[in-house]
DNA sequence: TTGGTATATCGGGAAAAGTCGATATACATT
DNA sequence: AATGTATATCGACTTTTCCCGATATACCAA
């Protein structure tokens, strides 16, 4: 994955603004029923209907984060949860900061 | 010029080496006639042999990084020197750590 | 095992970006 | 004024991205 492949993941409003949701998950996503919002993140259904986009849409850009590394994803029974890959931003902030 | 924009300005292996050579003008582009590269920047004419696309790509390209204010121009003669808009890089710095 | 729900993948049509050659514009020189 | 050089813009074609509906897969519950 490489930083063109980082910046084209960040080159759409929808999932700039899901990475921004997904900074405050309880506030954003209140219907979600697991609330275990830290440790497992938001699942795909509740980002969906959020984002207003189609289900297949918002999946597609979740994968697109989740390969630039800005996510992470784990399954628990049906659900996808998505959360902020801190690790994966903290990169990105050194990429910019020394190699742009 | 939102934050959209900019991410797509550096979606784009070329443009992102022009942010990159841009940072030692002097080294990277020994044969520009007029070498004051730290107050007017490089030539598009330069950047062009060094890219290896076409006379129009680059100037389009040096044109969309200017939109994204990470690139600024000036005119002397009949040539437009481009360098790096650290005022630009700074904010889009900030952005990254900030908003993203 | 049958049906229900959540997510992923596939195929496609529309819009945007990449890239070119040709042409226009701007400036300099003779 | 005429020509030459540097850059910008235009029109066209190809590739990529956006976004959808339909279908497949995975898991759960009766």
């Amino acid at each position: 994955m490489d930083q063109v492949d980082i910046f084209k993941a960040l080159s759409n409003k929808t999932r700039l603004q899901i990475l921004n949701w997904l900074k405050e998950p309880a506030l954003n996503f209140p219907d979600q029923l697991n609330p275990d919002f830290e440790n497992v993140g938001v699942c795909v259904g509740q980002i969906q209907i959020k984002a207003g986009l189609s289900q297949s849409t918002i999946s597609e850009y979740l994968s697109i984060l989740q390969r630039a590394n800005l996510v992470s994803a784990t399954r628990v029974g049906q659900w996808t949860y998505y959360k902020r890959s801190e690790e994966g931003l903290n990169k990105l902030n050194q990429i910019i900061s020394t190699e742009l």
